[in-house]
DNA sequence: CTGTTAGCGCATTCAA
DNA sequence: TTGAATGCGCTAACAG
C-alpha cells in the first residue's frame, strides 16, 4: 500500500487552477491574489501537503546539504565541533552529513568521493593525521564544491580556514611550569602532519626563551598518538639521566596515556611529574591526577565560524566571482585546573 | 563560471545514440550491443561522467539516505554504534544522516520532521530519556519511513528493535559483589524512561533471591543520570545507617559521577565502596579506581543488526505486504577490569 | 539490439 | 493576477 504524498499539482486539481499559480501562492508570490493565496494555502495545509525536497534539489541543482568530514567521533572535542557546525546548517535550513576518516588517508578520500557523489553544497572538514597534501579536495573544485578546513588545517596557500592559534596559550602553559619551580619541562609532539603550523613549538620555544633558559633537544620526543607510541616517547624521557619533571603533552589523550605510563613506572603525579596539555577534555576531572592545566581549544566556536565561513562562500559563489581565501584565527586559552 | 557537468545526453549526442541506449550501456544492460556498450562506458569514464544522484532519487523517489537519531555523540557507546550503522549503510550504498536529541523530547520531534522532509528512506533511533510515547514515530508510518529502534527501546508493541538484553549480566554482576563479601548492594538506576524493560532490576532481585538476600528497597536509588541527581543519590544513600558496600551503578558516567562524590566523602573506593556498572566505556581503564566490572552492550553490533533489520524492512515493503515486526535480542557480557 | 517518449514535482519564463 | 509550457537528468514502458 504505497501511499502517495501530496502534490501540488493535486492541490491545483481541486481548485481548478494551475500549478504555477499553486507553487507561487505557496511562496507568498506578490502577484497572487489574497483570496486565491488564502485558499492554496488552507488547502495544503488540510492536505498535509509537504513540498517534496527531492525534487526541489534536482530542481535547483543544490543538496542543501553540508558534508562534514572529522578523524572521528570518539573525542568529545569532535562532536563539541559538530554541534556548532549543526547549529549554522540548521540555522540555513541545510543537513549535514558526517563522515569519520578514523585519522586514515584513504577512509578519507573514500568519504570524499561519497559526499561528491551525493552533491553535497559544501565541505567542512578537519584532515586525517595522514594527510599531507590535498589534491583529493582540490579535485573538488571541478565540481564546484567549495571546502573549508578547520581545527586541523593544512598548511598551503589558497584554502578557507578556520582554526585556533596555540601560541600564546602555549607559551602561557610553558612559563606556568616554570613558574611552579620546574627546569626541565619535556614536550611530546604529535605526528609532523599535524605539526605544520608547528605553533606548540615554537611556543615552547618562546617560553624557554624568555625565561633564559636552553632547549634541550632530547625533551622533545614524538607520539603518533597511539598508546604505545606514546609510552615509547616516555620510555625514552624517562631513561635520561636528567629527566624531565614536567611534561607539554599533544592533547589530553597522550596526556592520559603519559600520565598512565609514569603511574605505573612509580612516579608520582604532580610530584615527581607534573602534566600540562591542550583540548581541555572534561573527562579528565574525574582523574585523581588530571594534567595541570589544558589549553582549550574551542571546538565548537570553530564549529561554528567555519561553517559560517563556508555560507559565505556559497552564497558569493552565486552571485559574484571568487571570493578571496579567508582565513579565520581564534584564540586559545589555558585553563588551570 | 559555473561548470556543468557531464550528463548522459551529452554523452548520446557525441556517439550518436539515444540517452536510453547510454543509460541502459551504463547499468550493464543485457540488450545492449557490446561494442555500444564498451564504446559508452569509455566515453563515460573519458568525460568523468557521474550520474546525477538528485536526479536518481527524484526519479525513484528514495533519497539513498538513512536517518539516525542518537541522544547525544559525546559518548564513545553512541559513536560505537554510529560505526556499525555506518558500516552496514555504506554496504548498501546509502549515507546516514544523523542528528542528536540532547535527551530532549523537543529536538528529538524536530530531527524526526527534518528527516522526514528530507525523505531519508528509514530511520534508526535510540530514543530521548524524556520519550515516554512514540506518536511522533507513528506517524511516519504514513509517510512510508520504516522505524528501527535500538539499545534504548519504547516498550510497546508493534515495533522493529534491537536490543541488549542486561538480565543475566546484571544477576551476574550482583553476585560477583555478593562473592566479594558484600551484603549491602545498592542499585542507583535511571529515569523511569529508561528502565523500560527494567532488566537490571529484575536482574537485582533474582541474585538477591539466588543468594537468599533480603532486598532493602532503600538501597534502590534513582538518577536522571545528571551529575547532581546522582549526588543526591548517593548522598541519600551515604546517609543510611546501614549504608551500602557496594554500588550497581546504571552506567559508568553515573558510575564515575558516584565514584567522584563518594571520594569527596573520603571513603576509599574498592575498600569502602565498590562499584559494578553498564557501558564498559574504555576511558574508566584511566581512572585509578575504575568501576571493578561493567557490563559490556555491544553498541557496535547493535547499531549493525539494527540496520540490518531496517534494510530488510526496506527491501521486504516493496515486494511483499507488512513485515511482521521484528525484535532482535543480544546478549550482555560482565566484563571483569 | 536500439530509439522514442513520457513523466517524476517543481520553479520559472513567457504569454495572456 | 493567472495559465501554459518548458526543462532539470534520468529510467522505463513501449515500439520498432
Amino acid at each position: 500500500m504505497e501511499k502517495k504524498l501530496p502534490t501540488i499539482k493535486e492541490i491545483a486539481k481541486k481548485l481548478n487552477i494551475s500549478v504555477s499559480t499553486v507553487s507561487r501562492a505557496l511562496h507568498d508570490h506578490p502577484s497572487i491574489g489574497l483570496r486565491t493565496k488564502t485558499q492554496v494555502q488552507k488547502l495544503a495545509a488540510e492536505m498535509n501537503y509537504e513540498p517534496n525536497q527531492t525534487a526541489i534539489q534536482f530542481k535547483q541543482g543544490k543538496t542543501f546539504t553540508l558534508g562534514l568530514i572529522l578523524p572521528n567521533l570518539r573525542e568529545e572535542y569532535f562532536s563539541l565541533a559538530i554541534s556548532g557546525i549543526e547549529d549554522i546548517a540548521f540555522k540555513n535550513n541545510y543537513n549535514v552529513l558526517i563522515g569519520q576518516s578514523h585519522d586514515e588517508l584513504d577512509r578519507e578520500q573514500k568519504i570524499l568521493e561519497i559526499m561528491r557523489k551525493h552533491r553535497v553544497d559544501g565541505i567542512v572538514v578537519s584532515i586525517s593525521k595522514q594527510t599531507t597534501g590535498i589534491e583529493h579536495f582540490e579535485q573538488l573544485e571541478k565540481y564546484n564544491i567549495p571546502v573549508v578546513f578547520f581545527d586541523r588545517v593544512p598548511d598551503v596557500p589558497d584554502i578557507h580556514s578556520v582554526w585556533c592559534s596555540l601560541y600564546y596559550s602555549t607559551v602561557e602553559a610553558v612559563e606556568f611550569l616554570f613558574d611552579k619551580g620546574h627546569k626541565r619541562v619535556a614536550y611530546i609532539q604529535g605526528p609532523q602532519s599535524l605539526n605544520i603550523k608547528n605553533e606548540r613549538l615554537a611556543g615552547y620555544y618562546e617560553a624557554h626563551k624568555k625565561r633564559k633558559i636552553a632547549v634541550q633537544e632530547s625533551l622533545v620526543v614524538t607520539t603518533d598518538l597511539s598508546r604505545e607510541s606514546t609510552e615509547k616517547a616516555m620510555a625514552g624521557l624517562l631513561a635520561q639521566k636528567n629527566r624531565p619533571t614536567a611534561i607539554l603533552a599533544f592533547n589530553d589523550n597522550v596526556a592520559l596515556d603519559a600520565i598512565q605510563y609514569a603511574k605505573n613506572k612509580k612516579l608520582r603525579i604532580n610530584r615527581d611529574l607534573s602534566v600540562v596539555s591542550y583540548a581541555n577534555w572534561p573527562i579528565t576531572a574525574y582523574l585523581d591526577f588530571p594534567p595541570l592545566a589544558s589549553v582549550e581549544q574551542f571546538p565548537y566556536e570553530q564549529g561554528v565560524r567555519a561553517t559560517e565561513l563556508l555560507f559565505k562562500v556559497l552564497n558569493t559563489k552565486s552571485s559574484q566571482g571568487a571570493l578571496p581565501y579567508e582565513n579565520v584565527v581564534l584564540k586559545s586559552e589555558l585553563v588551570v585546573h
